[in-house]
DNA sequence: GCGACATTGTTTTTT
DNA sequence: ACAATGTCGC
């Protein structure tokens, strides 16, 4: 059989790994080294040589995209559809199995699903009914509360009560939101993965049937796995599968989010005969950018230990700019990006990289006034904008009378009378008799709980959803949703609108339409679900890119964060310094410290051939001046691979006072910016600029506890620190 | 019930 | 600074 398209064009640890005998295998693949390449191998190796059915073979991500590209490139490989194979992110393989056994999982058969936003106003809706005071118990914190206890498969139940008063309230709130999530027939992102994991480990036979089903499970971003994740990994893998999974300790960049780092050390604890391979040769990047990468990351504790290492050339050595404020690094990030462009090379090969995404609005405004085409990634997805959320909404009210959530969303949008007043009436009575809003609503009438004015909008409300439900029965899936888009009144509610923003909200409500009728193009015949519940779903779980294909060539802008994954030519890292990055959160801890370590390391794995770093030394921020100190990165990294780039003459250097300027009574030897200063009235505080000679000198001081300030020189009487 | 002001908090993000 | 809430008055 020829197998040479399997193992051509790889590198020894590359071909080790992907030929590796059936086992349990970790490989830690650095940055750059033909990670995915080697999964996707793997299963055309499990598939070619090994004889394993595409059928035996679950594949698991993180992100739909990287599904997307995995099954292309499997199918590319082996040449056969991949339909059959279990491709795909631990919440759509659970999503799947929830569907198919959700009797024995306890759901109703048409269950949605709940996305971030619903959760948390679900949440806050709970604590309204507790009369729980908002202030002490912030909804943020009790979401946390119950997601991180659902990550830890933790059910209200397990808590044992020892008697602390804030436990027992956010165990009250678990409870309720619980109950709330079961009678509406929602749950949440994290209910998916426990639901499943409950599933297979209370029922042998499923779990049986699954295990014998799946021998081969291959998991990509290992280091990003909770620990229910890792958990339904080894109950699916039993005693007689195998895993092959794939990580990087060193980019290990969500662990705020659940993810645990542990479980790719514990993996060779945890499963029996395992094997570690490394991959450490880098095709990305040169030689120069990795010394750099590699000299950083080795400032961690308890790394499985990794050194990059590429064949390829030194590379032009890695920069660093100094900037005076962030408008002098924008400016200077846009100047070196049109020199880019002046060589002939792309701006889509560049991309400007930062910590939050605040940082990206000095670049955008720089980039408009000098005419460069930019995209920001991140933001608003299409499935999550309001207008979309809406009419989603609309549809699962109607298929699904009970789901409070959407009743709340829309009973009164588009504005048909029904205020606060007259939902407190349906929500107490709701509450009260404990059933849904709907129902309320429909016995609010009939006992003549409102006014006249409200009587007569809530009965044009039910009429509506009535109406709705029935006439969306039997049609098309597109039809479905464009007839409720219209008939809602939302549609009409943003044409009669002229603004921008209202033609942008009727544009995305069309494409929603549009999104319907691909979706039910490509509806599989076999699913049991109706295509309405399917496409409900399915906009939750995939809520799709944040920006359209506006794909010209443009300058890629983002956080670090969302840089996972990628590459480019060209690579600025803006914004290094402390405070910022590291954050200011994270400072203190050192585990959470080194978390920002890799995602720096991230960032700098981004560059394939050249890298450019820089900070300012002043920076607007939340509208307060701020003098910056370099970040310790900055120091962390080798100096003799880094270049610094010196700053234009124009722009203030530290300032030092000339003898003539000195003024009786102050002592103002030495200042100059970021000097330390202490003034009488204001305290102290730090010199951000300074202009003017002799008695006119002004000088511009942050205190403190007074904010920015500019003071005359003569008057000031400052005391240097 | 709706629009006008005040208050508040501000890392990162996928599913 | 600024956006996203929440409160208040009509």
């Amino acid at each position: 059989m020829d197998i040479s398209d399997v193992l051509d064009d790889l590198n020894t640890a590359q071909r080790e790994a992907v030929s590796a005998p059936p086992g349990n295998i970790l490989v830690l693949a650095g940055a750059g080294s033909g990670k995915t390449r080697v999964l996707v191998h793997r299963i055309a190796w499990l598939v070619r040589v090994e004889q394993i059915s595409p059928y035996s073979v679950m594949a698991v991500t993180f992100t739909n995209k990287a599904a997307q590209e995995m099954r292309q490139r499997t199918e590319a490989l082996l040449g056969i559809p991949t339909a059959g194979m279990w491709v795909g992110t631990f919440h759509g393989i659970s999503h799947r199995l929830l569907r198919q056994h959700w009797q024995e999982a306890g759901l109703l058969q048409t269950f949605q699903i709940l996305d971030a936003q619903d959760q948390q106003r679900l949440v806050k809706r709970i604590l309204k009914n507790l009369e729980l005071d908002e202030t002490r118990w912030p909804v943020k914190q009790a979401v946390w509360f119950i997601n991180s206890r659902k990550e830890e498969g933790v059910r209200p139940q397990h808590i044992p009560d020892t008697g602390d008063l804030t436990t027992r309230q956010l165990v009250r709130i678990y409870t309720s939101y619980e109950e709330q999530c079961k009678r509406m027939g929602v749950v949440d992102f994290a209910e998916l993965l426990l639901r499943t994991l409950e599933l297979l480990r209370d029922n042998q036979e499923l779990l049986a049937h699954y295990q014998q089903r799946f021998q081969h499970l291959l998991v990509d971003e290992f280091q990003d796995t909770n620990s229910i994740q890792y958990a339904l990994l080894r109950l699916l893998a039993g005693k007689n599968n195998f895993v092959f999974a794939v990580g990087d300790d060193d980019q290990s960049i969500y662990g705020w989010r659940g993810a645990r780092i542990e479980n790719i050390q514990q993996f060779s604890d945890d499963l029996s005969n395992t094997q570690l391979i490394r991959l450490e040769q880098n095709y990305r990047s040169t030689g120069n950018i990795l010394k750099v990468a590699n000299h950083l990351i080795n400032n961690n504790q308890g790394r499985l230990g990794k050194a990059l290492w590429t064949a390829s050339g030194e590379g032009t050595p890695v920069e660093l700019y100094a900037a005076y404020n962030e408008m002098d690094e924008a400016r200077f990030v846009a100047d070196r990006v049109q020199q880019w462009v002046a060589l002939g090379e792309k701006r889509s090969e560049v991309a400007v990289l930062y910590r939050s995404n605040a940082q990206s609005r000095i670049f955008e405004e720089t980039f408009i006034s000098m005419q460069i085409p930019y995209r920001v990634y991140g933001g608003l997805r299409f499935f999550e904008r309001a207008e979309i959320k809406d009419a989603l909404a609309y549809l699962r009210l109607c298929v699904n009378h009970e789901d409070d959530a959407s009743l709340e969303r829309i009973i009164n949008q588009p504005a048909r009378g029904i205020g606060e007043r007259t939902l407190d009436i349906v929500r107490s009575l709701a509450r009260e008799k404990d059933i849904s809003l709907w129902r309320a609503a429909l016995d609010c009438l009939d006992v003549k709980l409102f006014s006249n004015r409200a009587m007569h909008s809530v009965q044009g409300f039910v009429k509506l959803i009535t109406d709705l439900s029935k006439q969306m029965h039997g049609l098309p899936l597109s039809e479905q949703v464009d007839h409720v888009v219209q008939a809602s009144g939302l549609m009409q509610l943003h044409v009669a609108d002229k603004s921008e923003k209202a033609q942008t909200r009727k544009e995305n409500l069309e494409e929603l339409v549009s999104a319907a009728r691909a979706f039910e193009y490509e509806a599989d015949e076999s699913e049991t679900l109706s295509p309405i519940d399917a496409f409900l779903s399915h906009a939750v779980l995939e809520s799709g890119e944040a920006q359209g294909d506006a794909w010209e060539d443009c300058v890629q802008m983002m956080t670090l964060h969302s840089a996972k994954g990628l590459e480019f030519p060209l690579v600025f890292l803006c914004g290094l310094e402390e405070g910022l990055f590291p954050h200011q959160m994270s400072m203190e801890e050192p585990g959470r410290l080194e978390e920002e370590r890799r995602l720096c390391y991230v960032g700098i794995t981004r560059a394939q051939q050249n890298l450019i770093l820089s900070y300012a030394e002043n920076r607007r921020l939340h509208g307060r001046e701020n003098y910056c100190v370099p970040s310790r990165f900055i120091s962390e990294l080798p100096a003799e691979h880094l270049q610094e780039i010196r700053p234009r003459a124009m722009v203030s250097r530290p300032v030092v006072v000339s003898p003539k300027a000195r003024v009786p009574g102050g002592s103002v030897e030495g200042i100059r910016v970021g000097q330390r200063v202490s003034h009488k009235k204001f305290g102290d505080g730090v010199v951000l600029n300074y202009e003017g000679q002799g008695s006119h000198a002004r000088v511009q001081v942050n205190f403190e506890r007074a904010g920015s300030k500019w003071l005359v020189m003569a008057y000031a009487n400052l005391t240097v620190l």
